[in-house]
DNA sequence: TTGTACGCGTTATCAT
DNA sequence: ATGATAACGCGTACAA
């Protein structure tokens, strides 16, 4: 099989290399009927331009990183779903890379930016634990996203971020469960570490106990496993266990992930416990799947698409220096279902 | 900020680049100790070869792509993750695409191929309607995993496939439930078209429907929308409303995909029907998720993992033309559980 | 064992 | 408007 390449298709068609390349790349100064003919011979003989040498000489190539961190998370499959298009409109590239737990997202990064020559990148979740400097190294720009609060010594204009105020829409959920008479409200939270995600959302219900009165009780803070993936429901399932075995007793669950809500669901039905009459269940993130499980999951819901819209367009406005970083909050959306109801008193 | 090149760590080392070359590619000629001190500086220096200079010049790009239809489908999240290991331990690339409903699998993988100068592809999903003709023109090797059947006037010899037999564990799946007792079953089938596996898996039923001399009522085939997008939870819980509008009784539904079973639980559970109590409801694939709805779902589980390492070592072995191509087919293994009881009387 | 020089396919600069 | 030619960063044949 012969592979055309632009040498070729300028010799098929009598012109010179550099005429071919002003035909694909939509330059202005080409001759309307030159191009036409171009173009017929490039279709002809299936021409397709290769991407290594174009992005060897490119300056700009046209390429953005999305690293994953967490893809057990069932929240991030819409985000990249989203964000993938986006970059389809804009006609950038996109490499998708997931990180394993153990794995540095900085290295990777600096890794993937220096390989393939990107624009800039996305941090999709994981928690933030890096130094500025080695940032700086990047030296591209780079845009978290639903990622743990970034440490205060590290400057805001550095960098760009997209979330909701993780800490304060948990209280939010927290304060909901007390509203309906819950006082002993048991959390299932993973990997509260530094200043991930977790954490955050802990934070936020012991924000919502102490502000109502309420003793925060260790023994219903329950740590899920590390050695199982992170917010994945086999983890929301087994922690949920158990926190039941230990023998505390309590009103409400408060899961700080979906997906770790639909594992504790089970946990609690196999435990003979009906939701909500007997334990109140919520989540956070607002994954589709709380429609369908039964009784549906009473969630915070982020706005994905919205924020994941907004995500890939800061960062290309940020690489065409439309803009300088930028940290926008979205505000989530408390969705009451059916695993909530009055309970406690 | 500096970016060396290969270039400058030659100069800084003292060497020409060829040994740095040599250096960082495992090169047998090379002294150990000028090895170290390369590597040394490399380190220093933060240097990281270019890839698309690598890939321009290597005629073995080291890179595969994974082309998926249908990425709501949560059983291709597994299959890509374990492809995603496998190719890191070979030091290959992975190119994850996600094909839309509406485009051409193979047009984007001629695309593809010739872009990136790719070595093989994995086919996940979709379904199977090309040309012999235009496969060839790929000119790299390609595997099809759970991929409808391929045509018979395409040679096998041409590609490589690795399913399950779809219509034949589709048909022990509604032979238990007739064993159970069942004789009006219900089916929930996605894109019915041409070769699909949502075909196959229908012929299946009706081979099992036929074969226990029960006749096949057109009333209780319900096609999902095809608006949406196939095998999403979604698509299984409207469609389900849609056949239970219809008033044409039944026993047990069969899904023939997890994802539909699950929206299809919420909708009978909406319609005040129990499952397995009043209704038996069975998918296929096998997805984790399946065991912590409530009741847990029987479904037909593919193996997965053992499915996905096989796909890709297939292809790598087909790279290094160490083997021709292969047809392997799995054993699917009935996982019953609580979603599934005797009934019909 | 090591270094020099060429070419991979493309885009960009400069003439024309 | 078009064509020749120099890079881009790397691997490799060949010479040393």
């Amino acid at each position: 099989m012969f592979e055309p390449t632009i040498k070729d298709i300028a010799h098929i068609c009598g012109v010179g290399v550099s005429t071919v390349s002003r035909a694909i790349n939509d330059h202005p100064d080409i001759n309307p009927e030159t191009k036409e003919k171009i173009m017929d011979a490039i279709r002809e003989y299936g021409y397709v331009p290769n991407d290594s040498a174009r992005n060897l000489k490119r300056v700009d190539a046209k390429a953005i990183a999305v690293l994953v961190k967490g893809i057990a998370n069932p929240f991030f499959t819409n985000m990249i779903k989203t964000i993938e298009k986006e970059c389809k409109k804009k006609r950038y590239a996109m490499e998708l890379s997931h990180i394993e737990a153990d794995e540095d997202e900085v290295d990777v990064a600096q890794k993937v930016v220096k390989e393939k020559r990107l624009r800039g990148i996305i941090f999709l979740g994981g928690l933030f634990s890096h130094s500025e400097e080695k940032l700086k190294k990047l030296n591209v720009p780079f845009v978290f996203s639903t990622v743990g609060a970034i440490p205060e010594n590290i400057s805001r204009k550095a960098y760009s971020s997209i979330s909701v105020d993780d800490r304060r829409e948990s209280a939010r959920m927290v304060e909901y469960l007390i509203g309906l008479g819950h006082t002993k409200i048991a959390i299932l939270v993973a990997e509260a570490q530094e200043e991930s995600i977790g954490k955050l959302r802990l934070e936020g219900y012991c924000d919502a106990l102490r502000s109502h009165g309420i003793t925060i009780e260790p023994k219903l803070i329950c740590q899920t496993q590390d050695e199982l993936s992170h917010f994945s429901m086999e983890n929301g399932y087994l922690s949920t266990r158990r926190l039941l075995e230990r023998g505390e007793a309590f009103t409400a669950l408060y899961a700080v992930a979906d997906a770790l809500a639909i594992g504790a669901l089970r946990a609690l039905y196999e435990a003979g416990l009906r939701v909500p009459q007997d334990i109140s269940l919520a989540g956070f993130d607002g994954i589709d799947m709380t429609d369908y499980t039964v009784p549906s999951i009473t969630t915070m819901r982020q706005p994905v698409e919205e924020m994941a819209k907004d995500t890939t367009r800061l960062l290309f406005d940020i690489i065409a220096k439309k803009t300088k970083h930028q940290h926008i909050v979205y505000d989530a959306e408390l969705a009451v279902k059916e695993s909530t109801a009055c309970g406690g008193s």
